[in-house]
DNA sequence: CCGTTATGCGTACAGTGTGCGCATCGAGAG
DNA sequence: CTCTCGATGCGCACACTGTACGCATAACGG
């Protein structure tokens, strides 16, 4: 085949489009998502990102607004990484919430440097996948039993712990990622008391476990018959 | 006194150290704060705060290590406003420990940039000031009766609904601030079907103040002489 | 009087976000 | 086919950043 295969060959040694790759957003926000993993969030810089697409750097303001936009739009693709449950009957209220936590907790944890963007862009001009997750879990409360208007106070109180006690663990495990150790080296280093045979991140886990527990008690007793429930709560609060 | 006068007239004229004016770390700190209060993080720069001082940007570096350095000073420097409450006996150990809670959740507030600041540095190489408020909290609820393995994880679930509120909030105001509005009128236009006479600062308040009510009720659970407390929680969580 | 030490500062360099204008493409009109 | 046009990529430039380095000066101890 030395002539007629020519034009098949050609295909391949001269791509179509020589240089014009047709840069998206969606791959933009990738490509940003794994580069904000692996070097932080600080590491993250528009000559370096359009680099790592083969494209200069002011290319990508064709496709994003600036930085900024492009930092929310990484953060609300996260959350589109999140596996929701459905929320189910009023029993099994408890384990649809836990799970919903236990999600979102999961998901910081993969991509630490969201937890300093959630402190500063709050949850106000966030995406649909966030605000999607938001409505789930105002559902699952629903389904519970909860009033209509105490439903975003209840998953208020969630969501704060969850969103707390996961900054403060991502600032933890990616400050020991950045010094290059593992969590159990680092801990036996510096606070050599500690148990040997534990296993940091499993006691990371029990903590989260404990805080999840001890709040789902307390949101719990406000659905028991027995509770003042019917009193609205918004009169008698400080 | 046309001779005589000189000396005198010379110490106004030329003051006494020309350009000495003896920059401490203190100050360095103090007006690193307010910068940061009425312009935000991304704002302090080191030359605009050297400038501020009457100084040149690189004369800071004296006294502080980085701009980083600068900032986790700043930080620890705030956490020393916290009045906190000494911890009180058994009975009283609710409102303590609410009040703590207060203390802190208002220290965001006053200074909404420290909020991305926390999820960024963690709970690990804080300052001396921080380290103050977490022992004084661990008391409070070995006060309350707490065993001494289980009021790390007490305080652990506290100071996570607290960060992670007064986050959310610290990043909601600032934007508000930032957009040169007020907090009622800012919710007036975004949402039109808000009640009108209904104070949104009160509404935060109220519910601050119900996912607080929440989790103290969850974990006075763990202090009831019926409930299982004797048995220790490590082993029977997920 | 002369070092020594501490401190401020000017300069410089590498790196940042991004506005602007030019070059080049694919597609559609004639 | 040619010609135009809108969309897209990109080089350049500007203002700005953190900060390393070396020099100048002031206070101090001899």
């Amino acid at each position: 085949m030395p002539a007629d295969a020519k034009p098949i060959a050609s295909v391949w040694t001269r791509p179509h489009h020589p240089q014009r790759e047709q840069l998206t957003r969606e791959q933009i926000v990738a490509t940003a998502i794994k580069l904000l993993d692996s070097d932080g969030v600080e590491a993250l810089s528009m000559r370096k990102l359009g680099a790592r697409l083969g494209a200069g750097a002011t290319s990508l303001y064709r496709h994003v607004a600036n930085r900024d936009e492009l930092v929310q739009l990484a953060v609300d693709d996260v959350y589109g990484e999140l596996d929701l449950p459905a929320s189910a009957e009023r029993t099994q209220w408890r384990t649809t919430v836990a799970r919903t936590a236990a999600e979102v907790r999961a998901m910081v944890l993969r991509h630490p440097w969201i937890a300093p963007e959630l402190g500063q862009v709050g949850l106000i001009h966030i995406g649909p996948n966030a605000t999607r997750m938001t409505a789930e879990l105002l559902t699952q409360f629903e389904a519970a039993g909860f009033p209509a208007d105490e439903k975003h106070e209840a998953a208020a109180t969630l969501m704060s712990y969850v969103i707390g006690i996961a900054t403060t663990e991502a600032a933890y495990v990616s400050l020991i990622a950045r010094s290059g150790s593992t969590e159990r080296a680092w801990v036996a280093d510096h606070s050599p008391d500690f148990d040997q045979d534990a296993d940091p991140r499993q006691l990371r886990e029990n903590r989260f476990g404990y805080g999840l527990d001890r709040i789902l008690d307390g949101l719990a007793a406000r659905l028991e018959p027995g509770s003042d429930r019917a009193a609205r709560w918004h009169g008698d609060e400080g």
